[in-house]
DNA sequence: TATGAATGAGATTTCATTCAT
DNA sequence: CATGAATGAAATCTCATTCAT
């Protein structure tokens, strides 16, 4: 907490920022606290981003460019599909309930009607390549003959709305006295599920 | 809009509230602009409300406590425990996916963290309860023979989270240019893939 | 406190407006508060009193012509100075101390610079008037060869800093928590100290 | 008046505080009307003090501790008693009846109710440190031989008394027309009455 | 570059007062 | 007469943003 001389920089900042606006959503949240976190004035602040709306567009956009590829695999490669989603989701619902980055759907949500920029660039840049990535996943299972489906496009929404519920738990909720959950358990549970829906007769795991 | 005579009522008031919270979140809403959209005064709504955070959760609780007892069955009788969720999803998501209820889902994300008391309580009125059905709903399935789920408590969540995911959608997605959805479409998509895994061979419908 | 059918009188308005006046300070006082005691709306309230500043005015003003006559006698005839003061500043004490009556002077004090009037009017009838009295009194003495005094209109002062001391002691700060002071017995030591100067030698009770 | 460009500091805000509460009264005085008594903006006034009530409360105390110490000799040394009373009773009044000053009196029994916090410390800090130097001034001059007082803490009320009245003639009645008093003259006057009964026979001055 | 100090523009909230019934 | 309901006009307090130093 101490920041006695090492003058603090803009990714710590914006991480401060995104502490302060997930603790009390945008318009609550203060730039004094968020200078302050920082050890340094309010007018440094404005030194380094021209207004609010900035730091917080910043903020999200920050933290999606920098999480986002690395939660992404970009090939399967000749890999089983089952095998994929069942690494793919534990790692994901990790990284969701994460409280830095469950911010961001929280946030979006939350403050969506009054950033419309902001809640367009994450359902382009998120949302829509995660269902992608998904919906491209069940093909890959249905051309290797893994999986049965009708329609990867509807279903793929079915695997995002696990995490989602995953996430706003773990944010929402347990701060309340929610029963906390296991992320990788309960993925686990939404990877048998829906795996069990998926696969076709007689290679089934569960 | 026009509300030439007849005094506003209270009911009439909240729905206001919902629109102006939902449009702004609970910060930016002005309660100026809640009582000119009622045609009375401001200080004619503090006649009526003591203040803007009673207005707020009065707005929420009033809406839950309308909503919530027509969308859930309370029994399942000997009907099929199939049956009973490609009933129940589609009104679930149609429900949820209506603005005026979808606002609340959304605020209390947005707002969880400034109104603890709320969220605790919808997680304890809605979230559990519809947990619970779900669960149950599926209890009923595998003691008909219909289902078989190695934990209804888990997979639960995955049922809740489709629906989480559509309302979402529809709210935050939806006004920044998101391609539609429908809902009945979705919540039958929703149906298969689940009931997919849970049904045991050689019932399975899809 | 209960006021079922009979409708509430002026007088008895005028005593609550006095001790709402007198618990917050003319401000700070409540229409509302003062109509709901007397068990009337603030409307009916209005049909009786014009305007705030009117109740005020009329509550001092009739509890100084109500309690002032009774508390002042207008002849010395040819009773014995010391005796008359003897009798008089404990009877004072008493009254003056009276929370209904000790609102005067602290509401007089606290509005005066808001009621010029009203301070103007306390001034004449009641200040000017008692001042009058004791510097008769002294006078009296002074003629029957009692008192020896040089100044009597100067002396009567302390006469009556003796007297708003007690009021303003029991008002303002015995409920903040000042040892409670025994009006009597103080005013018998105001009495004694007073007398001593007074009190030709050789006639001196103490 | 003007205040061209050097910063008006904490002391002159106070100062100003002081003239305007004294003038309206607690609930009445604007800050605005302070800050721009002061040069300053509303906003500028919350940066030094955070609430009218603290900036009140502030402004009381600060007259208080700023002026008392210089009003009250802390040692008796072998003065002759009726010299430290005729000393110290002519300078009492002077600062009493300073306009400055006399608002202390004046706002505390106007106010006291509804701060009690304040009515609290004026009573102990000021009200029982007077009436126990006074007490101590008798009893010194009872051990000297000077005096003869059966009960000096009654009787310090007494001369307290006489203070106390003439503060509030100059705050209160002056300003609505009652004739000026002069507080050197009228505090001899006191003296000589309450010596008159103190010194005992043979020694008597007047 | 950094900051302490300042402020303009609002937001909520309160009440004395009015008026239709 | 009585009142429930309404309101206009404030007053306190907050904060993003600026600027002189």
């Amino acid at each position: 907490m101490a920041r006695p001389s090492a003058p603090i920089d803009r990714d710590q900042l914006l991480a401060l920022a995104r502490a302060e606006f997930n603790a009390r959503g945008f318009a609550a949240a203060r730039m004094e606290d968020i200078a302050r976190a920082g050890g340094i004035s309010k007018a440094a602040l404005y030194l380094r981003f021209p207004s609010k709306e900035a730091i917080f567009e910043e903020a999200v956009r920050d933290l999606i460019a920098r999480t986002l590829p690395e939660m992404l695999p970009s090939e399967f490669g000749d890999n089983s599909a089952e095998t994929l989603l069942r690494q793919f989701l534990p790692l994901a619902f990790l990284r969701l309930t994460e409280p830095e980055f469950a911010f961001v759907p929280r946030v979006i949500i939350g403050e969506g009607a009054n950033f419309p920029a902001l809640a367009r660039f994450y359902h382009d840049e998120v949302i829509l390549r995660v269902l992608e990535l998904m919906a491209g996943l069940i093909r890959h299972g249905v051309a290797r003959g893994e999986f049965a489906c009708a329609d990867p496009d509807l279903a793929c929404r079915t695997i995002a709305g696990g995490a989602i519920f995953a996430a706003l738990w773990r944010v929402v909720f347990e701060p309340v006295g929610a029963q906390p959950i296991d992320p990788v358990q309960l993925a686990q549970a939404h990877a048998d599920t829906i795996l069990a829906g998926l696969l076709v007769r007689g290679e089934q795991a569960q």
